[in-house]
DNA sequence: CCGATATATGAATACTTGTTCATATCTACA
DNA sequence: TGTAGATATGAACAAGTATTCATATATCGG
């Protein structure tokens, strides 16, 4: 059995393995959350709600940005279900969507700070 | 002692918390490697070298992608700490740079396969 | 109901970045 | 040493997106 077309490389069989194991669309979805997460203003606000939730208010006092801004981010994190959002009077309240996320994040931050 | 700038919110306290535990830089730092393993095309290669190492040219086969655009990518991921790569004869073998980062990643899977 | 406060939204802009194309570099081998 | 194979690089282009500005919506107190 002899293959034409072969580099020098022996690991060809791999490549079937990741190829089974890891759809287009799991790894679409993957790379989606990172990259929602991989953003400097979202992983501020994901953060700050890891200590409790808070108002928009709040929020754009511990993120140190604007009231649109925030929001916008708001919506994206919400749309992709990371937050979620309750009504408390005038102010709308936002958390953690469950504790998956942080625990992806602190293992990043146990990887950054080595 | 009155603040006399206050929301409805009644959280403000952790907000110091929050900001006392991450610097600036630890943010940048957490999102930036998001932001790098956040791209379908970059997160295939890490995936694909999860198996075992590969050269450049398997790991073409396996994202199937093309040369260049593999290239491009490889040096983003070089420099960035998440591989390595070594001279084997003509070709240059690519593997990744410790375990830490397929931790986080099987813990994305997780999360999107929910 | 009205004004004030809190939040959301849409359009426009500016910036970042992934891909492509063309070409350069480096290694092995005849 | 010259040629072929393997990989890297640079410039240009296209696509995606974070932020800003202006404005809209919604809730509460009076």
């Amino acid at each position: 059995m002899e293959d034409t077309f072969e580099s020098a490389c022996k690991h060809g069989e791999n490549i079937k393995k990741f190829q089974s194991e890891y759809k287009e669309e799991t790894i679409a979805n993957m790379a989606n959350i990172l990259k929602i997460l991989g953003e400097p203003s979202r992983m501020k606000i994901v953060l700050a709600l890891s200590y409790g939730e808070l108002c928009v208010f709040h929020i754009v006092e511990a993120v140190k940005s604007n009231q649109s801004a925030v929001s916008h981010q708001l919506r994206i994190l919400k749309d992709n279900h990371i937050i979620k959002s309750r009504r408390d009077g005038q102010n709308i309240v936002y958390y953690l969507y469950d504790d998956h996320i942080m625990e992806i994040l602190n293992l990043v931050k146990e990887h950054v700070e080595e």
